[in-house]
DNA sequence: CGAGCATGGTGAC
DNA sequence: TCACCCTGCTCGA
């Protein structure tokens, strides 16, 4: 689920069914316990995102500051009991949001969370985002491309389904080091990931394949993946690529499953 | 029913 | 580079 769309759709979700209201906040689960009783009702003022980094506002400059990881969820649900182990939970008369298994999850106050969007490369969801800054660091490191977009200190909110749809919608060899990328290649990535993410946010879930190339378009069966959303190569190894019919490759790079087309994608 | 896996990140070596 | 954390789901015995 959590790469920036999702963060930020739920920025959006929990500051429309809390924002401006008192809430309470309580941890079923336990283990936030303290915390939860301290923000319990208090006014919850709004959400926002940073990359995958979600910040809860509340009265008197207290921020939840939410990581999900790999695992976690924040899940609007109605105001009934709680199953399983839930961390955290807000809730009104009339909505709850549930969160399990964050990687984070902390009473911050402001120039705490200051200095973690600081330390976060721009965001292509925010209209702040100065993408120079990104460019800057990867015309200068060795590293390949792909191990690069997903460095959330250079770039945030891309994670393991967006790289490598936005290489492969770009058709860059994600093996190519940055220092080797070409300027017009990164403004490729960049402008992609504006277009994409905003529809991440709207859909819930990623979708990248272009009409063109819809198995329909195409005179193919249709597909349905497991993670919701049509894709190109995410999670399609050893399956045919959907624009020239080669063998989705995939390897280990820097600890994640990446996925790419070694046909289409040769660009640098 | 257990093992393995997942759209992520940290801390130890 | 690796072990490990958090939770829930799927797949194979």
């Amino acid at each position: 689920m959590p790469e920036g769309h999702t963060l930020h759709r739920l920025a959006l979700d929990l500051t429309e069914a809390f924002g401006g209201r008192v809430v309470t906040v309580t941890s079923p689960q336990g283990r936030f316990a303290e915390s939860a009783a301290a923000l319990d009702q208090t006014l919850f003022i709004e959400a926002t995102a940073h990359g995958k980094h979600l910040f809860c506002e509340f009265d008197d400059d207290r921020f939840l500051h939410v990581h999900l990881g790999l695992i976690g969820k924040f899940q609007l649900v109605a105001p009934e009991p709680t199953w399983g182990e839930v961390r955290v939970r807000i809730a009104t008369r009339e909505r709850a949001a549930d969160l399990r298994g964050p990687q984070l999850c902390v009473v911050a106050t402001r120039a705490e969370i200051d200095a973690t969007m600081a330390g976060l490369g721009p965001d292509p969801l925010r209209p702040d985002a100065d993408p120079e800054l990104a460019w800057r660091r990867i015309r200068r490191a060795n590293r390949p491309i792909a191990a690069l977009v997903m460095d959330q200190t250079i770039l945030s909110g891309v994670g393991n389904v967006y790289r490598a749809e936005v290489l492969f919608r770009n058709r860059i060899n994600p093996h190519r080091p940055g220092n080797k990328l070409t300027r017009k290649s990164w403004t490729g990535i960049w402008s992609d990931l504006v277009e994409l993410m905003p529809q991440g946010v709207r859909d819930n879930r990623i979708d990248t394949v272009r009409p063109e190339h819809t198995p329909e378009a195409m005179g193919r069966p249709p597909r349905s993946d497991n993670h919701g959303g049509e894709v190109y190569v995410y999670r399609r190894a050893g399956m045919a690529c959907l624009v020239c019919g080669s063998k989705v490759r995939t390897e280990l790079l820097a600890g994640r499953n990446l996925f790419w087309c070694g046909r289409c994608q040769r660009r640098g």
